[in-house]
DNA sequence: ATTATTGTTTAACATTTTGTTATATAATGA
DNA sequence: TCATTATATAACAAAATGTTAAACAATAAT
């Protein structure tokens, strides 16, 4: 359950925020004082942060000034409607959002999610997070390691997938043989470059319609291969 | 240099985007089309993407939805006033931002700025460095390596896109060919210096709109070659 | 233990790239 | 201008690289 720091002086607002974000599924609490704050925050106890920018003791600019010096979650800053000038200074000191006060109850945790889960999506390990990968009629589902063509399942063998992934999770980019090589065998492995040739075929056989001629797996002459997320007409 | 990609269809407003952008240190192409749009974006040769949600052949909800399988980049939608109830649906599909027409470009150069600083700190600040070389008209794509002018791609061979990436790192210049052999073949490669001007003239006959006259890659005579980021009348 | 599956190596073959050469064209300077 | 030199172009030969099938080895399954 995702935790949820609320920084705002006026309690009616901070209850209502915290009771819309709680039928949501979210654990939230309440601090009106901008220095106890900052505090809380720093201890690194929470999955976001809103902030109020008319706070005592420390105002919302400068805790997301400081909290981002040490914390890299989303910083959401709520200000009443007229302070639409800060909205800019808001976002450079570091917040990663900005709300202005009217703002329906669906529209935070609307937003709220839509943060944690972007938040999740750029740390998540690199690739666990998104569990289907897709280029053009190729769909690789990581959770279930299965690969189809246009709908059509395909069989890969362990090697073949491991290879295949790696190349679509780095889309358009060029690697070597040996890069492959010592990305999916091992840094250590002793072995022939061939190898990677031979199970590249073989991947292409199953996933192009004409291996000789692949749409996934491009063969960039003296330098590797790419699969390319392009479409080509 | 940052690259933005603007998928809108009404082109004054795009053109508005694209000046401001420009004006703040960007590059920014536009797109009118939606289905168009998607391929774009699917390059990985952009930064961020802004989408207008009303859009001919494909929405922007689609393009968005489609576009997140495979991109963790910023995707920001636009949209004109009274479509605030897509404003949610847009963010739950994987929009990380939602600006509503008419903003003030400011703002909107305010949010790029906040998206690509976010972007940056939560990947570790890993990619982005020098991954697209531009020349005035000329693009070259370090991770794929792909070449393409005027947004034509261009195939290079090996020998080619070495030549022509050392020559693009160096701009402003000149290289002598006995140099440029060495640079390219190695120091210790024993070989005519024809063989240099013959790669030059296989690049030109792909880059140049008139090889005979060429605007990148110019011939000082009896000194060398020099690839030139300006543009020339 | 036997069989089936998967992975690796080999080698013949096909393809692409690369370098060389010959010839044409253009620039330079007397 | 004309000779001289440098560069451009095209065609070809050579080298490098990639593909493929098939034999072999290793692993997993029955």
């Amino acid at each position: 359950m995702k935790r949820i720091l609320i920084i705002e002086d006026d309690l009616n607002i901070a209850e209502l925020e915290r009771d819309y974000l709680q039928l949501n599924g979210f654990k939230a609490d309440i601090v009106q004082d901008g220095a106890q704050g900052l505090q809380r925050a720093l201890t690194g106890k929470y999955d976001i942060v809103i902030v109020d920018l008319m706070l005592p003791n420390k105002d919302g600019y400068e805790i997301i000034k400081e909290a981002r010096k040490n914390l890299d979650i989303p910083l959401v800053v709520v200000s009443a409607r007229g302070e639409d000038i800060s909205k800019i200074r808001g976002l450079e000191y570091g917040a990663d959002d900005y709300l202005t006060k009217p703002f329906s109850p669906g529209e935070l945790v609307a937003r709220i999610k839509s943060h944690i889960k972007r938040y999740e999506r750029l740390k998540g390990n690199s690739r666990g997070a998104s569990e289907v990968l897709t280029h053009a009629g190729l769909e690789i589902h990581t959770a279930s390691h299965q690969v189809s063509v246009n709908g059509r399942e395909v069989q890969m063998t362990a090697k073949e997938y491991e290879l295949l992934l790696f190349l679509a999770s780095h889309p358009n980019m060029v690697f070597s043989k040996e890069h492959l090589l010592s990305a999916i065998w091992g840094d250590d492995y002793f072995g022939d470059t061939a190898t990677v040739a031979v199970h590249i075929q073989k991947i292409r056989k199953k996933i192009e319609k004409d291996p000789s001629n692949p749409e996934f797996i491009e063969t960039l002459w003296g330098t590797g291969y790419r699969l390319t997320s392009n479409y080509r007409g």
